[in-house]
DNA sequence: CGAATTTGACCCGCGC
DNA sequence: GCGCGGGTCAAATTCG
């Protein structure tokens, strides 16, 4: 019990964030080519009208596109069904998630109301430390950042000491290891990692504590890119895989070999804020697919969090606000997290709606 | 042969 | 101060 919930947890501690617009973009992105579907999580409750609305052009980025704009209350009120998906690549195994599996047990272990209550964010990554916002603490990292006196003191000698002892990264201290904003999001799917059209580089494994499957970590191959992604399976359900970005990519959306994906990121304008979406026929497997895209029953769970409470606002993707979609967001959808990182702010918005569209 | 992955060790922050 | 857990590094290995 305990675990899942950390899990949860953790995943809320990841901040939603304009500021990696393009990370939300490839998570919403491989989310979607998995079959796990971000999205999924929008539609009215089993009501798959999806294709009429995501049908339009718009493109993930300009969903995803975590505009300044987004105001609304209540982020589950306003979000919808985006549009289109784009289209599963194959070399990714994705299950159809027909029916989110997310563990109630989980959902119901968060907290409550979601609406966007900066400070309930209390557990986060810390279930022990109530005040310390998890938000904060999650993101306490980051919030170190802005320190970097001590950091910087201790860096020359630690980083003798460091190699001496082995020569590792000497590097690191200096920077005080910013974070940065991350988002995080879950999905249904066979393959642990998800192609979302960038390049990524393993550098690291862990087991993942009260996890019987282990923490993968990946850095974005390119040049001057800083993009993180860490990959984990669910502990609670293994068909769960947890996606968090982390940091936004400074370089245009690459060309996905697989062609499978039609992202255009331009560079120019805010990162890829352009999607170049899917042939219609994708529109007709997306019907098929719809069960697990749009299905009701959340497949899937965005979990996105602010690092501050003013970002907040701030980065809600233009997607949720967008008037196209109308539709509360459902039971089944999966939840969004943002906010000061609190999955339970945000899991408790979706099972509410459940609650109450139900 | 270069790129990617694996994997053990180390760093770092945090709670006790 | 110590232990724990998360995160990262980098040498070794594997893969294309």
């Amino acid at each position: 019990m305990e675990k899942k919930k950390e899990n949860l947890i953790s995943m809320a501690n990841l901040r939603f964030s304009d500021e990696n617009p393009s990370a939300v973009a490839a998570a919403a992105a491989a989310a979607t080519s998995f079959g796990g579907s971000i999205f999924d999580m929008a539609t009215g409750a089993g009501a798959c009208d999806g294709d009429t609305k995501w049908g339009s052009s718009l493109g993930f980025m300009d969903l995803l596109g975590i505009h300044q704009d987004f105001i609304a209350p209540s982020l589950f009120d306003s979000f919808q069904p985006p549009p289109i998906l784009p289209p599963p690549p194959p070399s990714t195994s994705s299950e159809p998630l027909l029916h989110q599996q997310l563990d109630t047990k989980q959902l119901q272990a968060l907290p409550s109301p979601a609406s966007i209550v900066p400070e309930s964010s209390e557990v986060l990554n810390n279930p022990a430390t109530p005040n310390s916002s998890s938000f904060s603490s999650s993101s306490n990292e980051a919030a170190n950042d802005h320190e970097p006196t001590k950091a910087e003191d201790d860096e020359e000698e630690e980083q003798d000491q460091d190699k001496t002892k082995k020569q590792l990264k000497p590097k690191k201290k200096n920077q005080k290891r910013q974070r940065e904003p991350r988002f995080a999001f879950m999905t249904k799917s066979e393959v642990d990692h998800l192609d979302d059209g960038y390049r990524w580089r393993k550098y690291g494994q862990k087991a993942v504590k009260n996890s019987p499957f282990p923490r993968s970590y990946y850095r974005c191959t390119s040049a001057g890119c800083g993009v993180k992604k860490r990959v984990e399976r669910s502990s609670d359900d293994p068909s769960i895989v947890v996606t968090t970005y982390e940091g936004q990519h400074k370089h245009p959306y690459p060309i996905t070999p697989r062609g499978s994906i039609g992202i255009n990121m331009d560079p120019s304008s805010s990162f890829g804020r352009s999607f170049v979406v899917p042939q219609p026929q994708y529109l007709h497997q997306q019907q098929q697919l719809q069960p697990y895209i749009y299905n009701s029953s959340p497949s899937l769970n965005i979990t996105s969090i602010t690092s501050s409470g003013s970002s907040f606002n701030a980065s809600i993707p233009d997607f949720l606000q967008d008037r196209r979609f109308n539709t509360p967001p459902t039971s089944s959808s999966a939840s969004l997290l943002r906010d000061h990182g609190l999955l339970q702010d945000i899991v408790p918005t979706q099972m509410r709606k459940e609650a109450k569209e139900q």
